[in-house]
RNA sequence: GGGCGAAUAGCUCAGCGGUAGAGCACCUCCCUUACAAGGAGGGGGUCACAGGUUCGAGCCCUGUUUCGCCCA
């Protein structure tokens, strides 16, 4: 047997370990029990390894090692997102110190610059993700823009469009004039901003009237349509039907009414942009209003007066407030805080822009999704986000899904330049003339498709849908799903829905949501902050393992997770501690007993100990609960393995049972090392190397199943414990150091005395002391300290400390005095002995003679103390 | 405006009807030959507030306050 180094250096065998892994194939499905298939939610190809990662991947990691513990064939299917925007923009900014630009190079040139770039710099994340412990599987390893996953993005636009799902029109957009594309409602963020509400008089004609309308935005008057009242807003009333003039124009605009106006809103009446803003355009359409478009793609001012053309819209701003000033229209202006929506990528603020966009129909494929949810077919964890997830399901709307991007799903869809027809093949073909009109002069659409529209089908198109597969016959529906609760509407319900309508079954059938990370004050971790915590510089540091307990455990799920180094100090910690007692066996004689023949009381005790525990931790981890699952098994392995066991192994070594009870310690730190590797991987699985334990890997050993219980063992020694903590505060409140060794006289009670006699030897090494057995005769020592437990009384003779334990008595004594007399209170109501239940007030009973039992010896002790003075 | 979560020891969090818990921090003692990245012990809580339900409430209900998040 090898000796482990006496420091645990994380650093000196994470690289190997990893690689052992991938020698052995680990990562592979290896046939087995049944299939627990999870998708890797795609990491984006422009990412750097941040603390987000450091959660989630870990923990899909944890939750697909518990299943490979447990024998079943786990297939973690990793891949990589080609993430439109963000690495469009990364490569743009590339170009620019080349001093190149995008629209200079064209778009093959340029989709083929991205792809270099990919190649070499893309995907880095992913051996950073190895740095975690993250063990996928590689082989099946996938890029949203390989064919195969592009043909099942075609593939759903194909059949969708011919279903009637995916419409292409002019609607309302959000864009940003910086990234130049339109977006999701998803992808912008709103955020409470102070503005200001300016008031405008807008002059009615043939009249010497005006009527008043607020906007933040008076920029885009110049884009008016209308005026519009409620129509049953007494103070419009007369007005309605009028016509007014646009002040700094000629244009008139006719003064309407509609019942979508808020009449507390200002003053009333709202001026109608159609092309700039969503309500506007919803009003526009119902009253045949022409949109005027007044702001161009990169946010400048078009189809305007000459003198506001190519203004950008703050500049544009100025200038509109300057001449209503002028011209006396600009009535009043107060502070005013709304919501502005900002690029979520850039931060820009999004101009809401009428475009023509392809957009999904999100209803019908809503209404399958939450059948399912109501099926139980697909099940939230935690539950709560069920209902989140249903609101948002009955609330949806449509989805824009068009980006006016180069890198990406190019939009299989084709406009006859002489009808105008659209043409949508079924197959991947280009088509050649239009079937409407025969003319040749086909141009496919420029744009591409949204990244999550391709990240919706991730689940089944890297199994290899549409195509039969093997894969897609044996892992699909996958098992679980592992991500932030933040992407929940972006993605997790974005392929419950696409499966739904794809393949006629959910995408997976559990959902598990963990929260984010936060910074030890609870702030979000964020660049701008500068309160982000380098996940690489901590493995540097403490080992992947550390960082991973720190952020694996702790919380519970669905709750934010607070990242500190602090925390992650902790985790190197144990697994220093993990390390040091594996090193305490390697230091032992090689030749191990068998286990089955450790069967003392201890021995007995342990194997109860470990057996509750495997089962515990096991519903836990399948409910997701890692953290609880982590507590249970860190408390088996601390405080039980090594503070207990480990301690009295020591001396029991020269015992007749000795290699026995050394082969029950490797067998107890081979469970603990399985049921610890999903949380810890490398230090377990460096243990298990070096000790040989078992055969194989610790990687693909199998969760511990004892069934064997020792409850009256169990609970013994657990009696004894007890017994042995009482010795040491004995000793510790005499003064006496841990490691001295005392004379301690044992007084045990009646039916324990066999016990306490059996094992003095247990107590006495545990407890630091020699004991000595009072017998029947219960004459105690005087001038001695006491304590009270359920198997024993133990006396420790003292001198001067007994003024200090009196005190202690006295205050004991008190809290004693009160809870019997609530408990009597309790016991005394009549309600109560009526309506608790009979197994309560039965406890409640023996409650009561036990902590009277307690304050008769709290008073001897006191009589002693005082006596002996 | 609607919804969700949180409020428990100095800090981070468990507990969710039946005697208030853990880790860290703090204090005391111990460099005992696995581990001072450790061991043994200790102090510390009107469970945000106000009502209610119940024999019994951190726990359930109602309302209030504060903080965080999501949606509009």
């Amino acid at each position: 047997m090898s000796q482990l180094d006496s420091r645990y250096d994380p650093a000196e065998f994470e690289t190997k370990i990893y690689q052992l892994w991938l020698d052995h194939g680990v990562g592979r499905p290896r046939p087995g029990k049944e299939p627990f298939v999870l998708t890797m939610p795609p990491a984006n190809v422009t990412g750097n390894l941040h603390m987000g990662h450091a959660l989630t991947y870990p923990t899909q990691d944890a939750v697909v090692r518990f299943h490979r513990l447990l024998g079943e064939e786990v297939a973690y299917v990793p891949g990589t997102d080609h993430a439109g925007i963000a690495t469009q923009l990364v490569v743009e900014r590339e170009l620019k110190k080349e001093h190149l630009t995008r629209t200079g190079l064209g778009r093959e040139a340029f989709v083929q610059r991205v792809w270099q770039w990919r190649e070499q710099s893309g995907g880095q994340i992913l051996s950073q993700l190895r740095r975690l412990g993250v063990l996928a599987d590689w082989d099946r390893m996938a890029f949203t823009l390989d064919p195969g996953p592009s043909r099942a993005v075609r593939t759903f636009f194909q059949r969708a469009y011919h279903q009637g799902l995916i419409y292409r029109g002019a609607y309302i957009v959000n864009w940003c004039p910086r990234c130049r594309t339109a977006l999701s409602d998803l992808e912008v963020v709103h955020r409470e901003t102070k503005g200001i509400l300016w008031q405008i008089a807008y002059p009615v004609l043939n009249s010497d009237q005006s009527i008043i309308v607020a906007t933040t935005r008076p920029e885009t008057m110049l884009g008016d349509m209308a005026v519009v009242v409620h129509p049953d807003d007494p103070r419009h009333q007369a007005h309605i039907g009028q016509t007014v003039r646009l002040p700094l124009t000629e244009r008139t605009l006719p003064l309407i009414s509609d019942p979508a106006v808020d009449i507390d809103f200002g003053t009333g009446a709202v001026k109608v942009t159609p092309a700039h803003d969503a309500d506007d355009f919803a009003i526009g359409s119902r009253h045949q209003l022409t949109p005027m478009v007044v702001i161009d793609e990169d946010g400048k001012m078009v189809n305007v007066p000459h003198r506001f053309l190519g203004l950008t819209t703050a500049k544009a701003r100025e200038l509109v407030l300057e001449e209503l000033r002028a011209e006396g229209a600009l009535i009043g202006q107060a502070e005013h805080l709304h919501a502005v929506s900002h690029c979520e990528r850039c931060d820009t603020v999004i101009e809401p822009r009428l475009s023509e966009q392809w957009f999904l129909k999100m209803g019908p494929l809503a209404e399958q999704a939450l059948a399912a949810v109501a099926r139980g077919d697909v099940t939230f964890h935690p539950e709560r986000f069920t209902k989140i997830a249903n609101q948002w399901l009955e609330n949806i709307h449509d989805w824009c899904i068009s980006r006016q991007l180069w890198w990406g799903h190019q939009i299989p869809a084709w406009y006859c330049a002489d009808c105008g027809e659209i043409a949508v093949p079924m197959a991947d073909e280009t088509p050649t003339s239009c079937a409407k009109c025969h003319g040749t002069r086909l141009a496919r659409d420029p744009d591409v498709l949204d990244t999550w529209f391709s990240s919706a089908l991730w689940p089944f198109s890297t199994l290899g849908w549409p195509e039969e597969t093997a894969d897609m016959a044996r892992y699909f529906p996958t098992q679980t799903l592992v991500t932030g609760s933040d992407i929940l509407f972006f993605w997790v319900i974005r392929m419950l829905v696409a499966s739904l309508n794809l393949t006629d079954q959910v995408p997976f059938h559990q959902v598990m949501l963990h929260g984010l990370v936060r910074d030890k004050d609870g702030h979000k971790m964020s660049k701008t902050r500068g309160n982000g915590i380098d996940p690489l510089l901590m493995i540097d540091r403490h080992g992947a393992d550390a960082l991973r307990w720190s952020l694996l455990t702790g919380t519970t799920l669905g709750q934010d997770v607070r990242g500190s180094e602090a925390r992650v100090v902790e985790g190197r910690n144990f697994a220093n501690k993990i390390w040091n007692a594996s090193r305490l066996l390697t230091q032992q004689p090689s030749s191990l007993g068998d286990p089955a023949l450790a069967d003392r009381r201890i021995d007995r005790w342990l194997k109860d100990c470990v057996a509750e525990t495997a089962e515990a931790a096991r519903t836990l981890m399948l409910s997701y609960e890692l953290g609880a699952a982590a507590e249970r098994i860190q408390e088996l392995f601390w405080d039980r393995f090594c503070d207990v066991y480990l301690e009295t192994l020591k001396s029991r070594l020269k015992d007749g049972d000795g290699k026995a009870v050394l082969g029950l310690a490797h067998s107890v730190l081979a469970d603990c090392l399985i049921m610890l590797h999903p949380f810890v991987p490398f230090v377990t699985e460096a243990i298990w190397q070096e000790l040989a334990l078992g055969s194989g890997l610790v990687a693909t050993a199998l969760w511990p199943a004892p069934p064997v219980r020792y409850p009256r063992e169990r609970h013994e020694v657990d009696q004894l414990l007890d017994l042995v903590r009482a010795i040491r505060n004995l000793k510790a409140d005499a003064g006496e150091a841990a490691n001295r060794t005392v004379v301690v006289r044992l007084h045990a009670r009646g039916a324990h005395a066999a016990l306490v006699e059996a094992e003095t030897g247990l107590i006495a090494h545990l407890a630091g002391c020699e004991v000595e057995l009072a017998g029947g005769d219960a004459s105690v020592w005087e001038k001695a300290l006491s304590a009270r437990t359920e198997v024993a009384d133990a006396y420790l003779r003292v001198g001067e400390a007994a003024e200090k334990e009196l005190v202690r008595l006295e205050r004991d004594l008190i809290a004693l005095d009160d809870e019997i007399g609530r408990v009597e209170g309790r016991l005394k109501s009549p309600d109560f002995l009526a309506r608790a239940p009979k197994t309560v007030v039965d406890t409640e009973r023996s409650r009561l003679v036990e902590l009277s039992a307690r304050r008769e010896r709290a008073n001897v002790r006191r009589s002693l103390l005082q006596g002996g003075r």
